[in-house]
DNA sequence: GTGACATAAACGTCGTACTTAATGGCTTCG
DNA sequence: CGAAGCCATTAAGTACGACGTTTATGTCAC
């Protein structure tokens, strides 16, 4: 899941991204590239890259003469999929699941409403192949297998919106899922009547009954919500 | 509203951020670093330290032996405000303005609704405040004015919902707004029957109604769209 | 025709030197 | 004594040149 280390730059950017999301530096703090420099035994060059893409972020900010300061939590990118990760690997990776769930609440619904009115058949029938693929692993401890089918289903349902926006939301939807089967102790089967509600979200989608696809969608979101009540009070 | 060149680095990448988004160079168009630093009349640094921005924001990607290719529009950073900005002035707004617009209606609803139950008694003053900023300035080609009062009247919104997703969708909706009056030729003033949704959506979140506040800015939003399908069909 | 190998093109990294601007202290004047 | 303005310092911004690394591409031999 780490980076490949592709370049030195790379690594960098991760480890400094992931102190800054993890809150080691505090907002306010100035970090010198000259010592970031020597710390990661780096050239000034790539430190300087490093900052650019972090004040891209909005993770810091550079002014001469005083350092780089790092910017409060409040101004982050927190749509930028690569903080998303940095922060889900980080202490308040709860806060955070909650905070990305809810988000999930008010955009899939409309989602798989626009979906069923746009899904192409291959869609359909792609998305119900999944959602059988979710019944088979349902059962028996194959978590992995579940999760790669619940996270296929979505980025579908996303994409079928026809609205770019949300189909850009899949990488969003594939971290929670993923964080929420790896970090929550997630010993238990799937909730049944999830998987049931998956099924019957495919077949109104393939219907084209779009007040359904909607309404199922929500259920699905409020299952999410409370799993996060029950099991991260 | 253009960036004051506080730096070299900023002036390249802003040029760079709009060409690609405008579409200029076509997917998996190579530019070269040296060719842009003569292009530019900067050093090589400078052109690195931009590609590397483009390169988080997923515009670009950089590979040895063969250049800086140009990303499909599918793997753009969306969300990025800067994105955005650079789509939005692009050749393709009124898609985007759609787009966005849809992520819009189905966002706010739903913060709105959260923003009922959680607004602070200052929020909710500062709220009915730009209401009747509104109200005032509907009238009399005050377009500036009511620009401003809208942008920091959903800001507050988003804000008070608690959730910090919503809330850093804040920039993305005074985008939207900015684009709506600045580039679809809003000659006309605003449209009455919004100001007043607006006004009772101020009432409904300080008397704690979820329920109307949700339904009201579903009003508002379907409004929004039925705008753009007037404006630019 | 297929394989390995040599080549070169482009980015990646580095070090140095110089420029610019914000900061804080110091000086000077009221 | 205090305020305003000048100046030294400092850390980032920029430039340039050199070398390293990867990899597409073409060539040569088999």
């Amino acid at each position: 899941m780490t980076t490949p280390a592709q370049g030195l730059h790379t690594h960098v950017l991760d480890a400094l991204g992931l102190e800054i999301a993890a809150g080691e530096h505090p907002p306010g703090q100035v970090l010198r590239t000259d010592e970031l420099a020597r710390r990661f035994d780096v050239s000034r060059t790539v430190v300087r890259e490093v900052i650019r893409v972090l004040e891209s972020m909005h993770l810091v900010e550079s002014r001469r003469r005083v350092g780089v300061t790092v910017r409060p939590a409040e101004a982050w990118n927190v749509y930028d999929p690569q903080v998303i990760r940095w922060r889900l690997a980080g202490a308040d990776r709860p806060r955070q699941l909650r905070s990305l769930t809810v988000l999930r609440s008010a955009i899939e619904p409309v989602a798989a409403s626009l979906a069923a009115r746009n899904a192409t058949p291959e869609q359909c029938a792609e998305l119900t192949e999944r959602a059988l693929g979710m019944v088979a692993t349902s059962r028996g401890q194959q978590l992995e297998g579940y999760l790669a089918h619940d996270i296929a289903f979505h980025r579908i349902v996303l994409n079928a919106s026809g609205n770019e926006m949300f189909a850009r939301l899949g990488d969003v939807v594939a971290e929670v899922l993923a964080g929420r089967t790896h970090h929550q102790v997630m010993f238990e089967d799937p909730d049944p009547a999830a998987v049931t509600l998956h099924v019957r979200l495919a077949e109104a989608v393939r219907a084209g009954d779009a007040a359904d696809a909607e309404r199922l969608t929500k259920e699905i979101a409020v299952g999410a919500l409370h799993e996060l009540d029950v099991l991260a009070p």
